[in-house]
RNA sequence: GGCGACGUGGCCGAAUGGUUAGGCAGCGGCCUGCAAAGCCGUCCAACCGGGUUCGAUUCCCGGCGUCGCCUCCA
């Protein structure tokens, strides 16, 4: 049983299933309307690693996560580079998957786009207005916080600060909204002075466009029912995002998720926020092109997902040299001959116990390079029959994070043949000719291990 | 102004009121024709000041510093 913590509570409390055996999450994906960034990636690594993990424990997971392609940064970017603001989220969609495949992220059970609900939102909208929590004004449609008596149940801060609004800021839409906390469920079409269009969809109040807040709640709600078990998010997304997702739900009288969890940041080397905003971000995809994309998963596997992990370089190289030692581990005891045998009960006990507790990932990471280190002694003194338990094991307990290790390369004959040379090399004792093939192969890209039973060669 | 997180060894990053996190890098050794890989060993630690305690990196108070949120945001 995993517990988790709960942004709600403020406490690590079980993950409680609504049917039984099923676990239902609704991750908040993406506006398309730019390239997947450094921060995204962990989001959804984040929740890949939890929904493996949730599965090779035997559980089902339905991982709900949309595709929000109605927003106003998408709509802006339309009108600067004058095309349909459809090619901005095809574009940017491809390039999302493209970088979830490169990664190794599971698609989502469900990818919902919000332009497909837009009459399921009219709807949610209009039922808002019925029961007074939602008013309408000359931009728009406003939600009334006043209505959600717990409204702040997730930021945790008190009803009557929000409604004035905080810090120095300029609060959006002031000259119609009843309160600064109030948030727009239905955004009015502006008429346009070039006379080009926005996406627009009739209501019955005007033709416009929903709210980014409306867009999930009613995905959510459609495609996991109420009380659901788990909406998940970046911290970002606590406030206002899922506070106010929730409080439609909650003014319409819909139970909820049940849990929520938030995952905390990427940061720069100087420890800001990785954002568009800030000018530090990097493209997902120019991560993946770089390195091996594994290792942003390892490095995150390595740290808490509640607390800021810095993505740069130096870190995802730490990462990717490590899991180098993992794969090296699994394919040595594959070329040792050692046979499939089931792996250590005891070691996978101890992993889960570490997982069950808030995902400790980094302790049941430790535990994984533990057993890899033992495997490799054992190779070394030649305990096959320990080497292939920990091989599994180790094989296995990667899987269940979506870490997939290495598995014997496919090596051309000509490269076998050069290896077999250099072997012959050695057993002439031509060291000259030996360190020259040698040399030649790593030109090539090849990792050479001279041995005493022969050369290997992997990529 | 409100709410919250955090300050750990060269770097990243965990747990924990007393016992080795782990990874990367370094150093010594074993192995190797020499390397590489691997193994063994090893150096390096808790922002500052008080307090509680037999004992604090871990709890409490104060200070300093960093970061996030308070309607763009993973």
């Amino acid at each position: 049983m995993l517990n988790l913590y709960d942004t709600a509570t403020r406490t690590v409390r079980p993950l409680a299933m609504r049917d039984p055996g099923v676990v239902s999450v609704y991750v908040c994906g993406p506006t398309v309307y730019g390239p997947p960034h450094i921060g995204h990636g962990r989001s959804t690594l984040m929740y890949d690693i939890l929904r493996r993990y949730l599965e090779s424990t035997g559980l089902t997971v339905r991982h709900v996560s949309n595709i929000t392609d109605i927003e106003d940064k998408i709509i802006d970017r339309a009108a600067r580079e004058g095309r349909p603001w459809q090619e901005i989220t095809a574009e940017n969609e491809a390039l999302w998957w493209q970088a979830m495949d490169a990664m190794g992220v599971l698609r989502p059970t469900d990818v919902p786009h919000a332009t497909d609900y837009v009459t399921e939102m009219v709807t949610l909208i209009a039922d808002l207005i019925e029961r007074d929590a939602a008013y309408v004004t000359d931009d728009g449609i406003y939600m009334s916080v006043a209505s959600v008596a717990d409204y702040g149940l997730l930021t945790h801060q008190r009803l009557e600060d929000m409604l004035t609004g905080g810090g120095d800021r300029e609060v959006f839409g002031a000259e119609n909204k009843r309160a600064a906390a109030d948030f727009a469920l239905w955004k009015f079409t502006k008429p346009k002075a070039d006379g080009s269009s926005e996406p627009s969809w009739p209501s019955p109040w005007g033709d416009g466009r929903p709210g980014w807040h409306s867009e999930c709640v009613v995905m959510s709600l459609a495609l996991l029912g109420e009380h659901f078990d788990l909406h998940t998010g970046g911290q970002d997304l606590k406030f206002p995002h899922h506070e106010n997702e929730r409080a439609q739900a909650v003014a319409l009288g819909k139970g909820f998720a049940n849990h929520w969890m938030h995952h905390a940041f990427v940061v720069d080397a100087d420890g800001e926020k990785m954002s568009k905003s800030l000018g530090n971000f990097t493209t997902l995809l120019d991560l993946v092109d770089t390195m091996d994309p594994r290792s942003y998963r390892l490095l995150l596997l390595q740290s808490h997902y509640r607390s800021p992990v810095s993505v740069n370089t130096d870190t995802v190289g730490a990462a990717e040299r490590a899991l180098g030692g993992l794969d090296t581990f699994a394919r040595r005891a594959t070329d040792a001959g050692v046979a499939s045998v089931p792996g250590d009960p005891s070691i996978v006990d101890a992993f889960r116990a570490r997982m069950d507790d808030d995902l400790d990932t980094a302790n049941a990471m430790a535990l994984v390079f533990d057993a890899a280190r033992r495997g490799n002694a054992a190779v070394d003194a030649g305990d096959l029959a320990l080497a292939a338990t920990l091989a599994t094991t180790v094989r296995e307990l990667c899987a269940a994070v979506g870490l997939v290790l290495k598995t014997a390369d496919d090596v051309p004959a000509d490269v076998l043949a050069r290896a077999s040379a250099l072997d012959q090399a050695r057993a002439a004792k031509d060291f000259a000719l030996a360190d020259a093939l040698r040399a030649e192969l790593q030109a090539d890209g090849w990792l050479v291990e001279t041995t005493k039973t022969g050369t290997t060669v992997r990529r």
